[in-house]
Formats: C-alpha cells, structure tokens, sequence
DNA sequence: CTTTATAATTGACACTGTCAACCTTATTCT
DNA sequence: AGAATAAGGTTGACAGTGTCAATTATAAAG
C-alpha cells in the first residue's frame, strides 16, 4: 500500500531539509543558492584552495564550481589571487563579508537541524 | 578543516545515492527518469489514485505530476479511467508494462541498496 | 621546441522544483 | 435554477542543479 522504499525516504529527507535550510538562510537574509553556499563553504574549509580542489574535494563537476565561484565573486564574498605556483590556477578565500556569510550561515545550518530533529521527534 | 555538517553529509549522500539508482535502473533497460520513476511507483502504491491524490500523497507540485503522468502514459506505463465520481479527474492504474517496469525497479532498487551499504561497510 | 597534460572557462542540454494563470467541472448559496 | 466560488487538472515560464564536450591558456615532458 504505501511506500516505505529508501529511495523514497531519502527523496523525502531531502526535500525537507533543502527546504528548511533554505528558510534558515533567508531567515538570515542570505540570498544565495544552495549549490553557492556549499561552495563558499568548500572556500572556507579548504584553506589556499583552487576551483580545482575544491571540484575534487567535494566531488562536484568543475564547470559547477567555476560558475558559483563567479556568482560568489560578484557577491564579493570571496577574493581571486594568482597563484604563484601555477599561471592557470588561483588561490580562493573568504573577503571579511564572506566570512560574516559563513557565521549567518553556521547559526542557519544548527537551526534547520533542530527543526528537523524537531520534525523527527514528532514522528515518535 | 574539512566540512562534516550534515548539510554536506546529506548532500552527498543523496548524490551518491541517485547515481547508483540510476545506474541501477538503467541495468534493468529501463529508461525513466527518477522524477518518474517516483510518480510511477506513486500511482503503483495508491489504487484508484488520481493526479491530485498522488500529488498531495507525495507532496509534490501538481504541475509536476501531470508532466510524469503524461510521460508514463507515453510509455504506455499507465492508464487514465474517467473518474465516475468526479468528471473533472481520471484514475490511474498500471498496465502490465507498468508492471513489469515495476519489478525491475524494485530489484533496481534492492540493488543500490546493496552497492550504498558496500559503500558504507568500507568505510568502518 | 613540439607535444602532451592540466586548470579553468564556456556552451549546451536534461532534470527537478515552484509559481501563477487558466480551463473545466463541482459545489455552494441565494 | 442561476451566479458565485471552489477544486482537479493542464500549461507556460522560470530558477536551480548536474553533466558532458569543446575551448583557451599555461605547465610539463620529451
């Protein structure tokens, strides 16, 4: 009758907590995607990163990253610096700004996560 | 350092996941895409389910459901009876391809099971 | 110095999810 | 009954995500 499948139960998962995640950083006033934030947290926790590295790192195909790197660039949240090991590459960090996203977005990740533990409880 | 939060974990989780199903599905010879294939098993477990039931069942937009309805009846994977109750909605129901796609995506299903708790085992 | 490999970018496309507008049929209210 | 309102379904439009192939510029190898 219904449907118990893992599958369906991950879809569902997920589609609640994207969405509630999403709610949290707008509860933030944080205006970006979900695919730029985890961008800027590859940035952020992955200190003198490339886009290289950090496509590598989160297994995410690079076209993707070259284009949320832009998106953050323009947002001014990161910096761009040559590498001075590599003409093709450069270096990646957080602008102050960048820095006060990630904290917005560290206060928005804990609370989409007591709203889904909340969420969970219920479900007892 | 690294980033452990369960935004992360989860997005990676479902990325690994629906890549294996896919995989998994494909294996079977069935061309679906997930969207699809979710709407199918859908219409599977709700008997005598209509677009808006399936729709509020699963919580997805209606717009969407139409779209995969009409894709599974291109594939000739389910049928539309009006609806002797409401002349505004049909019902839907299986045909024996739908079936028989059906079995193949239970075992699609059982398979990635096992290939993502591999995945896991090796990561004790 | 030519060939080959690598970092990054760009274009193109499929899939997913969401919202608003719309049409048709049911229902409700006088 | 007839008008107003609600509900089922469809369509159009768009944002976001993921993937592949081709391209450019630089580095490394022979």
């Amino acid at each position: 009758m219904s449907n118990n499948s893992l599958s369906e139960t991950l879809h569902q998962l997920m589609h609640t907590y994207t969405n509630l995640l999403l709610e949290g950083i707008r509860q933030q006033g944080v205006e970006l995607s979900v695919t730029n934030i985890r961008t800027l947290k590859g940035v952020c926790y992955n200190p003198n990163s490339t886009a290289l590295s950090i496509s590598k790192h989160m297994q995410r195909d690079k076209a993707q990253i070259t284009r949320a790197l832009n998106d953050l660039l323009a947002a001014e949240l990161i910096l761009k610096t040559d590498n001075p090991l590599d003409g093709r590459s450069q270096l990646l960090q957080l602008t102050p700004k960048g820095e006060e996203v990630m904290t917005k977005l560290d206060a928005a990740e804990e609370w989409t996560r007591q709203q889904l533990t909340k969420d969970l409880s219920l479900v007892e």
